[in-house]
DNA sequence: ACCGCCTGTCAACACTCGTTGACAAAATTT
DNA sequence: AAATTTTGTCAACGAGTGTTGACAGGCGGT
């Protein structure tokens, strides 16, 4: 073949792809080793095992682009980051998606809750700072963790049909309204 | 004992704590019936088997109050059903809590989205009406679900600390902006 | 008393899980 | 060419999963 892909980046690739869809217990070692056509040992040898692969995704996700900017820029950023569809077919799954995928999970839980603390929630309130700024951080949180899970995990009519640009009007609309009510 | 409370009953609430809490897959047939006390081979006999025991659970949700009601008292209603916080040490664990547990899982999945399309959106679209109901009521669950996710799931500081008077008046703040805009 | 029924107990089943160690093949270095 | 390191293959392990069947005790009814 003249594809040369090691099998380290295979498996990374494969974990990658399993873990932050279907969330990290309910995928199985032989399941990422069975879709990377790669045999089970080598997640022990390469990684020292199923955690330290998780753990080796987890580095793949990028800094939260929308913090960079101000304003309504960041509140544009912040909502385009949610609210692209999860394509299965893609290579390129949406962090977000695998925060939700994951935070539930009895073992990775709290791994997960402390990146979305440590590198959203409180950046965030630090960044539009104010009255009650944690709160409207938190409350803008919600707005989109909300819709990223009636779009990819409820699946509700009212989400997936509609052109992707009505869609993030209105959660701007809605944006807005969270960061605007200070008590 | 003067607990005449049938083996069934135990087993049935034992499921619901840990099966609404931890989500189905997360939950060993041994984890509940030790937690109940009880023999693990009667899970089988009484319900059939594990998922009868977690269907059993799922007729103990009750239908949505918010739904009886009209307008103002229709949010009210609504965001207090989602606002609550989930008390571990109480035997009520708040449905919404089981929805969110359960909706990532690959076995009961299916199930629980067809609860909250069937239950909840479908006929909350239908409630309010006007136009674009299905999106607007999609927006409306979008802001719940995410008030529930913030606290119960991802437990960021802006949401458990304050007295639950603010936080139910900032959530009707944004679940009126989110019924209001239709385009 | 005898019978039948409900209830609970125990051990085992087939299966999947993550992980390990022994061994072979290939590639790289000396 | 020989030695060493890397890379991949295979079988097995102990633990945990849901489920089943055999068996015993208690109960009320004939």
């Amino acid at each position: 073949m003249s594809d040369p892909i090691s099998t380290r980046e295979k498996l990374l690739k494969a974990a990658q792809n399993l873990f932050w869809t279907r969330g990290y217990s309910n995928v199985s070692v032989r399941d990422i080793t069975r879709s990377a056509d790669v045999d089970v040992a080598l997640v022990s040898r390469y990684f020292g095992g199923k955690q330290g692969l998780f753990e080796a995704t987890l580095k793949l996700v990028p800094p939260w682009e929308a913090l960079a900017a101000d304003g309504e820029a960041l509140l544009l950023k912040a909502v385009k980051s949610f609210s692209e569809p999860h394509d299965p077919r893609s290579d390129a799954v949406n962090p977000f998606t695998m925060l939700l995928s994951n935070v539930n999970d009895p073992e990775m839980g709290d791994m997960i809750r402390d990146m979305v603390r440590r590198g959203m929630s409180k950046p965030l309130a630090e960044k539009i700072g104010g009255r009650q700024a944690e709160t409207r951080a938190a409350m803008l949180l919600a707005v989109l963790f909300g819709a990223a899970l009636m779009r990819k995990s409820f699946q509700v009519d009212g989400f997936q049909a509609q052109p992707n640009e009505a869609l993030v009007a209105q959660l701007m609309h809605l944006a807005r309204a969270a960061l605007a009510y200070d008590g």
